[in-house]
RNA sequence: GGGUCGGUGCCCGAGUGGUUAAUGGGGGCGGACUGUAAAUCCGCUGGCUCUGCCUACGUUGGUUCAAAUCCAACCCGGCCCA
């Protein structure tokens, strides 16, 4: 991965990179990164390095977490991160990737999800487990593009509309493939790449990162510093994390993510059965191990990434124990193993006794309907301490009965019953 | 604005008055196998404390003993024309 673009960039940069641009003549500060690195080196003066976020949803998953790791490989390194909340765009709705238009948020949603997300970004939290550096002074801007965009007045917008074609818009892979299916395209998402361009301006970024899907709008940001005569960025991008389904890209939508908040255990026990693949890339790009270094073996390999992730958000102990509670609780399928292992509680208070089986399970939130649950059972694929449940419409009498147990369902989720 | 085609379950896509939660594929979930993987095979895939009852084929209303299928209006989209 990207050896070429690598050229005099230390590894903490390099690690990962799919596409640096401009990478043109070694020694101009305006066409290498390594050159204007040294540049700031001299000068005494960081890098500003622009990451954008649409709070859209209200969990971050690994996926979103290569871009924040790369930022905060900056920070470590003096520069500074300018984190941009997009509170106003993300109510337009980047349509990179979609095959549809966004639906648009509300103000207020938006807001609440730009505060989830900045306590997941670590936000007084543990600094041992925080994604960035939010202490040390100077390392870290906060910004909402809403700042400038929502003021904006119409020969602005108009200003902005005319530094691009439609020509332009439509070489950009996701309009060119919706406009040759006939999907309808809405004017207005024209706007987005431009507006994300403009956020590049007004905090005069010397660097944006993004994934390799953003290339369109950095690449306009690039544009748009120009026309306002700023020094344009470097655009630095990072490759897609694939999902645990190791084809498509880890999103909230497909169902295939980690999420930075889940438990070690099932943090754990996620990771360490994504395909085979796609290990490789979850070691580069979610972790600073040594590829060469570790064994050769696939079966280790996972483990040894999933350990290291767990790790970075749940400390030491804390993945020792998921590994070996995950072992334990697949390995004995007969469940002694299960009867020990820590494993995430689920109560039976919101439950009325008597209760048949699978109401059971959707009343604790085990299934997401009565209807999954009943379909769970019958199709053996649920277990109460490894006993496997035959009949759907079996009646508990009480919680006491249940205290303690384990509910089972599938391979890899687990549920102690507690009472209250 | 005019013409024309179209809106079906998570997605794609059959169905064009009457056994039916609605063919098929994808995806998802579960089971067997395995390395807790891949490949393969099998089952399930609207909801409900479920031997039954609800809600479903863009929306609303109508025709009919009976509609996703016929009619009307409306909403939304593609294409062509302006």
């Amino acid at each position: 991965m990207g050896q070429g673009l690598a050229h005099g960039l230390p590894p903490w940069l390099s690690r990962g990179l799919d596409d640096l641009f401009p990478a043109g003549a070694a020694e101009d500060a305006d066409q290498a990164l390594a050159a204007r690195l040294e540049e700031a080196r001299r000068r005494g003066r960081p890098l500003r390095v622009k990451l954008g976020i649409d709070p859209t949803g209200s969990e971050i998953h690994l996926g979103h977490s290569i871009l924040f790791r790369k930022l905060r490989a900056f920070q470590d390194a003096g520069h500074t991160a300018v984190l941009i909340i997009g509170d106003f765009t993300a109510r337009i709705g980047d349509p990179t990737g979609k095959s549809a238009t966004r639906v648009q948020l509300g103000a207020a949603e938006v807001e609440a999800n730009a505060d989830t997300y900045l306590v997941q970004l670590g936000l007084g939290q543990d600094p041992a487990h925080a994604l960035l550096d939010f202490q040390t002074p100077g390392r870290l801007e906060v910004r909402r593009n809403g700042e400038w965009l929502a003021g904006m007045d119409l020969p602005a917008v108009i200003e902005l509309l005319g530094i691009s074609t439609v020509g332009q818009m439509l070489a950009k892979e996701d309009f060119a493939n919706r406009y040759g299916s006939g999907t309808p395209i809405s004017l207005h998402e024209f706007l987005y790449p431009l507006l994300q361009g403009y956020d590049s301006v007004q905090v005069q970024a010397d660097v944006e990162l993004g994934g390799t899907d953003q290339k369109f709008n950095v690449a306009m940001g690039r544009d748009l510093q120009r026309h306002f005569g700023h020094r344009p960025q470097f655009g630095l991008l990072l490759p897609i994390l694939p999902g645990l389904d190791g084809v498509q890209k880890m999103s909230k939508s497909l169902g295939n993510t980690v999420g930075l908040r889940e438990d070690p255990l099932s943090m754990y026990s996620k990771l360490e059965k994504v395909p085979d693949a796609v290990v490789n890339d979850y070691l580069t790009l979610l972790t600073e191990l040594d590829l060469e270094a570790l064994p050769a073996n696939p079966r280790q390999r996972q483990q040894a990434m999933a350990l290291e992730v767990t790790r970075q958000r749940h400390g030491v102990a804390a993945a020792a124990q998921a590994q070996l509670d995950a072992a334990r609780l697949v390995g004995g399928a007969s469940g002694s193993g299960a009867a020990d292992a820590e494993v995430p509680e689920a109560s039976l208070a919101a439950v009325n006794f008597p209760a048949k089986a699978f109401y059971l399970l959707s009343a604790v939130g085990l299934c997401a309907t009565s209807s999954e649950a009943r379909r769970q059972i019958t199709g053996g694929g649920v277990r109460l301490d490894g006993e496997k449940l035959a009949d759907p419409n079996q009646e508990f009498a009480d919680a006491a009965a249940l205290a303690g147990k384990v509910v089972q369902l599938g391979r890899k989720t687990f549920r102690r019953l507690v009472v209250g």
